[in-house]
DNA sequence: GGCCAGTATGTTTACGTAAACATATAAGTA
DNA sequence: TACTTATATGTTTACGTAAACATACTGGCC
């Protein structure tokens, strides 16, 4: 009996069923034609010897793989587990499947990433947001690959992004607490301003407040990562000053709810004494005994309709270069103002 | 000026730097001898011309590849989200990365998916608990291919185990409910039951109470997927049957949570009226207006630690085979029972 | 001066697959 | 009948890389 220490290939396939390897590949892949009774030779040798295809080879040789690359800022967020799940699904439903991995938020790690990244020759990538270096935009252009942003749309994607406008996020928030009639802000988040989304909806609230000539009185951005306890912390620091606000803005949901269990906690009272606004609409928030105030966001939608764009059979790219799928978003008014 | 549709090769740098390819090779991977002029002149071409390696040909040639496989059941919950973080932070830190996928509490789709997975000739692979076909168990067999398994403990792992005990989880929880007095249960889960750690969980939550006398009213279980809401609507139902149990135990929390909710709503006391208790400890549970006795778990490091075993250099697998890491858990007494 | 070890490079080849091209038979059509 | 066309298979080759195996030049040592 020979014996072999490396995996079979279609050779051994071949041998087995007596065909040649190439009949073997086109049996495996569906392509040409092939008389029934080779077929099942084939599958049931394939079958008896355990015969898995080699990817590699496939890639190498055909120049195309099934792969999509996936760059996210982190994983330490629902928010991305929401879209990294849309984004599965539809990978999986094309026959793709996602490589990938996070930048946390920083533009060194989302170059070396991507570069990375590339080096699978995937026929797609799914970047967060607009913004990147020239750096990363010069190599997805010379690797050729199709392109997809989410979360963000203010701004011109490389070939489509799909999102919603953080300033208008921004805005809208800013709005509704205005016509609450509160008067003075204070804006808290985290990731130590690299979250570039959270700055736009930062950016859209601040102008809508100087519009309307109310005051953000500070803007507080925590080093820390993003959680209850921080916003709990936060909030916190933010009552104790001379200079006390009437609403505070926070970049997601659990800085803000670490913000409502202050309140909670020290008998300040929502909205009265303190009005607060988060970003995300998360699903924990159905169940605190404050409804806080937030924007929902289509995250899973967004996910998913990147990942059907990207696996799509090859269409006119050149069309819809630079357009944008705005997904909308939903300001929920709840108790916090 | 050179026509080139293809992206750039060892070849082309070699021309450009002067060199052989095998050169360029050496200088990209730090092997063999190089002198510090050639490497440079190396190191510029390749940075000239915008050379990105290609690990397809890479992996087949070497016969290895940097990629882990990763088998989820799936993302829908933040509890593999913490999992697959912690798994990417150390595959990342050691230079691999995950390529992944779910299967949806499905075993044929598991079968389908390893299968799938293990076409890209990863150097490692981690499941999702200790159950696995005997078709999953040969195809990693025969790829060679290093295994962890993580969330789970109850059972012979394929080579190693990274989790807790589920069986001991639902005993504690058990126990600690009947310590408070409880005698009449009943269980609400979801999944149609294809959860087999939650199962697990049942297991040993059940054979407590069979222990103690106690009874167990009725086992729930729900085919959608598992939520705050869903769990509402159960613990509505449940408490509506004239058989009306005093305590209830989710498979997680949030169903959990979805008990509380319905509670909270309607006037409902606990513990006086009725006990809840869930599973996993996610983060927002502080945040509610009652506390949740569940059982907290160490799922980012289960994750990690599946990671890091992966990603360690070959070492001597045999001394390791069928062993269990075991991470505990911490029972977390709320209010609710 | 001859020899060895260390350093620095080059040449050939194989990894497993699918594209491109070639061949052959059967069935239909002018 | 000759001539296409559809069907069914085989042969050769290239994808980009790294392992294996050369080759050549240095400097130190007896």
């Amino acid at each position: 009996m020979k014996i072999r220490n490396t995996r079979p290939t279609m050779d051994d396939v071949a041998e087995k069923a007596g065909v040649s390897q190439m009949t073997v590949s086109r049996v495996m892949n569906g392509k040409g034609y092939i008389s029934e009774e080779v077929r099942s030779r084939v599958r049931s040798a394939a079958a008896e010897i355990g015969y898995v295809q080699n990817r590699l080879a496939r890639g190498l040789r055909s120049e195309k793989t099934p792969l999509v690359a996936v760059v996210l800022p982190t994983l330490g967020n629902s928010v991305f587990n929401d879209v990294l799940s849309g984004i599965t699904d539809a990978l999986t439903q094309a026959g793709y499947r996602p490589v990938f991995g996070v930048t946390e938020y920083s533009e060194a790690k989302e170059d070396e990433l991507v570069r990375d990244l590339l080096s699978w020759r995937p026929s797609g990538i799914v970047l967060t947001g607009l913004e990147h270096s020239d750096v990363t935009r010069a190599a997805i252009a010379a690797a050729g690959v199709r392109v997809a942003e989410i979360m963000d749309i203010d701004g011109t994607p490389i070939s489509l992004a799909f999102g919603m406008s953080q300033i208008a996020a921004g805005h809208a928030t800013a709005k509704h607490m205005l016509a609450q009639g509160h008067r003075r802000f204070a804006y808290a988040g985290s990731h130590s301003g690299r979250d570039l989304r959270a700055g736009k909806r930062l950016e859209g609230f601040r102008r809508t407040l100087r519009d309307a000539g109310a005051t953000l009185l500070s803007e507080n951005i925590s080093s820390k990562p993003s959680s209850m306890m921080e916003g709990r912390r936060m909030t916190a620091e933010i009552l104790s000053r001379p200079d006390r606000p009437d609403a505070i803005y926070y970049s997601n949901d659990d800085l803000a709810t670490g913000g409502i269990m202050h309140c909670l906690s020290n008998g300040i009272r929502m909205p009265e004494d303190i009005a607060l606004a988060g970003f995300n609409g998360l699903p924990f928030l159905e169940a605190l005994p404050v409804g806080l105030t937030t924007v929902e966001t289509p995250r899973y939608e967004m996910g998913k309709q990147a990942g059907k764009f990207l696996s799509m059979p090859e269409t006119d790219l050149a069309e819809d270069a630079g357009r944008v799928v705005d997904l909308g978003f939903n300001l929920i008014a709840g108790q916090t103002c």
